[in-house]
DNA sequence: AGATCGAATGTAAGCGATTACAAAACTGGA
DNA sequence: TCCAGTTTTGTAATCGCTTACATTCGATCT
């Protein structure tokens, strides 16, 4: 480790492209963020120069320098469904084709995680946030705001609330798939939702349903409405439970695709026919939603539209200073195999 | 804008906390990295003043000025199904915990991008790169190796590639697999396959439950093996290939669980009875494998621990200066639904 | 009391970039 | 030819932190 300690070749710097070039640090640095500033043969020496030593820069750096931040976060409740993954792929396309990196994290719908990745995410330099929902404790939106980070929130569109959104009405979402339901000749319906804690998304998609039912005269009672957490098994447990309470249900609503494959391999595993006997709704529109069989009738988000517009309101106001915009995504029913027509 | 122009309130910096708490910066610095050299009260006073203050640390000025980097990446091909999500995850909050973040990109199996993502991926600083599988154009890892990075690859292990590797041995997955499957009484195969092309996970797979049942003395006819895209879809159009090249097959092998999925339902779509008439098995074990209708008869991998091994590798490599040691994991066949017992 | 020595703290030079501001190099017109 | 007015380029401070080295502080020993 004596003679040649060359352990870490020590980083080509734009010092090192700048003697090269025979030129100073602010003109090779005038080739990235100002290029028609330098005469045309100059341009050309700098981008030898840059060749030939296989320079690349220091992002971190540059953040630092310009206090224009590198990186954006999105905070999301799981990476292990597929709910966000299709958004926040976008998202991450979206940026990195403007030489921004989104830092991606996870909360397990735990709210004080989700304050944990917060502070984490900041003290890693984000220049801005994105966070699943409305619902969560104060302080967390206190402390982006204290921090003068810009945020949106997504996969939710709240009028009451006044964070910047870029999400979809969830309670009318569902209000729309309960239309649909009762279209169907549906009354008699079972509920299994998301955990409604720190969720408004499953808080509004149970709203929803509830509403319209009642609307339409069939107000849902209390019992069969049920939450479960958003993994097939637990929805089976809850399937189990409103068939008990009431065998006569002919339609069971589910806050969620997973939700929903949970309660249809439930229902074919007790040899109950989906849809013949009985039907099942779910939510989001995933990928397992038509590898289901029969396939899923569920609610249809756009995901990768969602995640475009979030990084451009997040870049907008990162990078141009402007406010986040708040915008409301369409959604819309795409009814395949598991919702029947009751005759 | 001019009176009030409180735009961005200048972040707390540790020079702050230093005035603060009457200290120089040297000593909020010492309070972080090396508390033991400070007095108690100290300590307290330091601990005081960044509570008042508010502060957190700027972690990308630390890792420039310390030379140790607070970020690692990963590069996977997709995130939009759930094979890598778990050992993602399980590799972010284990790194997480150390105060280390994880970059995520994916690169839709093209190695191109790939490519490309990898140089991103060092502008933006990280101290050491995970890839995926072993088949890639030699000059990614000369990049990775010009540039002194430290790396590893994962989800496979090849006794003849000379990368790090944090994987398992695909093929011997799909020879064990092929075992299991002949134990049924099966004989006459047809394959549905991943893509190949620069991914030795597919290959390997192919390879193995190839070389299986030619030991066995019943050697695969090459129109009997297929490859298809990572999607439903196209496992339906290569399964009616299958069926039509051959309808006699009992069983058909496919290289991962979306595969089988999409096998499965176009088998129970045209109403050919799973595993009754004909059986089907997966590969990877992720989620969807238990919601099916069967339950997916699959390879289970270690993908939690794969990813702790991951991190732990690169971490010790990054922070340790470590070399990375190549670990191979474990697999095992989950026996469930899908594959029947012939008589 | 003074010398000695380890522990605790401070000073200041970076890390790799950006960017005011200043200086130099061109223009063209008188 | 000289000067004013542009363009181009260079100088050097700065971003928020770490860390080698220098300094100061106290306790211990004679």
């Amino acid at each position: 480790m004596d003679a040649a300690g060359q352990q870490r070749p020590t980083r080509v710097t734009l010092q090192d492209v700048a003697e090269e070039a025979r030129v100073s640090t602010a003109t090779v640095s005038r080739y990235y963020n100002n290029r028609e500033a330098l005469r045309p043969d100059t341009i050309r020496e700098v981008q030898r120069a840059i060749e030939t030593l296989g320079y690349y820069p220091d992002l971190n750096a540059r953040a630092l320098a310009s206090r224009r931040p590198s990186t954006l976060g999105a905070i999301i409740p799981t990476t292990e469904n597929a709910i966000f993954a299709e958004g926040v792929e976008a998202m991450q396309s979206w940026l990195m084709e403007r030489d921004i990196m989104l830092m991606t994290v996870s909360t397990r719908y735990d709210s004080e995680v989700e304050f944990e990745q917060v502070r984490r995410l900041v003290s890693h330099g984000v220049g801005g946030l994105m966070l699943i929902g409305n619902a969560r404790p104060k302080k967390t939106i206190d402390f982006i705001r204290t921090h003068n980070i810009p945020f949106c929130t997504a996969w939710s569109f709240q009028s009451e609330s006044d964070n910047p959104q870029i999400g979809f009405n969830n309670y009318s979402a569902a209000y729309k798939m309960g239309e649909q339901i009762i279209q169907h000749g549906h009354t008699a319906i079972g509920i299994i939702g998301g955990l409604t804690r720190d969720n408004d998304r499953a808080t509004d998609r149970i709203r929803g349903i509830c509403q319209c039912f009642s609307d339409h005269g069939h107000p849902i009672p209390e019992e069969l409405i049920l939450e479960a957490p958003y993994h097939p098994k637990d929805s089976a447990l809850a399937f189990d439970e409103l068939l008990e309470r009431n065998q006569n249900l002919t339609v069971i609503f589910c806050g969620n695709d997973v939700l929903a494959a949970g309660a249809l391999h439930r229902a074919q595993d007790r040899g109950i026919a989906v849809p013949v006997e009985l039907s099942i709704t779910g939510f989001d529109d995933i990928a397992l939603a038509k590898i289901l069989q029969p396939q899923l009738t569920t609610v249809h988000l756009p995901h990768r539209f969602m995640g475009e517009m979030a990084a451009k309101a997040l870049f907008d106001a990162v990078i141009n200073n402007e406010p986040v915009q708040s915008l409301e995504m369409p959604f819309s029913i795409r009814d395949r195999g598991t919702l029947a027509k009751l005759s």
